[in-house]
DNA sequence: CTGAATCCCTGCCGATACTG
DNA sequence: CAGTATCGGCAGGGATTCAG
């Protein structure tokens, strides 16, 4: 196929700020995946997107997720925009981590990671992706 | 915000299936990811999206991208079956690369993710994303 | 022209232990 | 309760070289 679809709005690959030759951090696309980046990245911001958590809260909902790392994305998002910290002067100390909007924003973009995924390792998925384990 | 929007469509992160407390790799956010995973793995989707491509063209399209790596990503994307290969038995050989049906639908994946990226790091971001270069 | 094989280096992630 | 400090293993990616 050597010909384009007919028709469709402008956007990926045809626009013309999408022409660049090497994986530059000023590109949209490499911006989210940025962001994105990382294990256990998109689990915390799912289990944000349910709702304001603390750090002991967000423990628990990810059992598996040792503490340097929790720390460390906590530390990421948050200097990335994503996330917010209100510490609450009282005692016992609580601290609450909230999604600022723009991370509120990234729910569509989950979802159409969730959308393509799903249908790409749906059961008619001929040429979808292998099970290989290659891993985020 | 410790409610939640009122009359959104079932998704992420309400859907039942998104419950994982761990990275899996059967999540089909994972599997997105996983597919997109890597250096330079989204411009090598996006000149495919632009039309079907000799090894050489991509080379020529991407010149800081190394043999090692184009080669890996080939063989990454044909595995996820993203990329069709198909060898020409003629001289010189030449081997075309071309998108499968679902390499094409990752069109809107990689929409959604620049028009985030677009959005976040765009004028009026006061809490965008920082420009650290975080890399993908 | 189209790749594969090798080498090395860097940075991520996980475990453990410790602090305000 | 809410983190930080340190260390080590391992895989990803780049340069170079060789092969079909």
């Amino acid at each position: 196929m050597t010909h384009r679809t007919v028709g469709h709005p402008p956007g990926l690959p045809d626009d013309p700020r999408a022409d660049v030759t090497a994986p530059t951090p000023e590109c949209p696309v490499e911006i989210t995946l940025a962001v994105l980046q990382g294990r256990w990245t998109t689990l915390v911001i799912r289990e944000l997107l349910r709702g304001d958590r603390s750090y002991g809260e967000l423990r628990a909902a990810l059992p598996a997720l040792s503490d340097k790392v929790l720390s460390d994305r906590l530390v990421q998002l948050t200097r990335t925009g994503v996330v917010e910290r209100h510490r609450h002067p009282a005692w016992p100390p609580r601290v609450l981590y909230t999604l600022t909007p723009t991370g509120h924003s990234l729910g569509p973009v989950l979802q159409a990671l969730w959308d393509w995924g799903a249908r790409a390792s749906g059961p008619d998925s001929a040429t979808g992706p292998s099970r290989t384990p290659t891993r985020v």
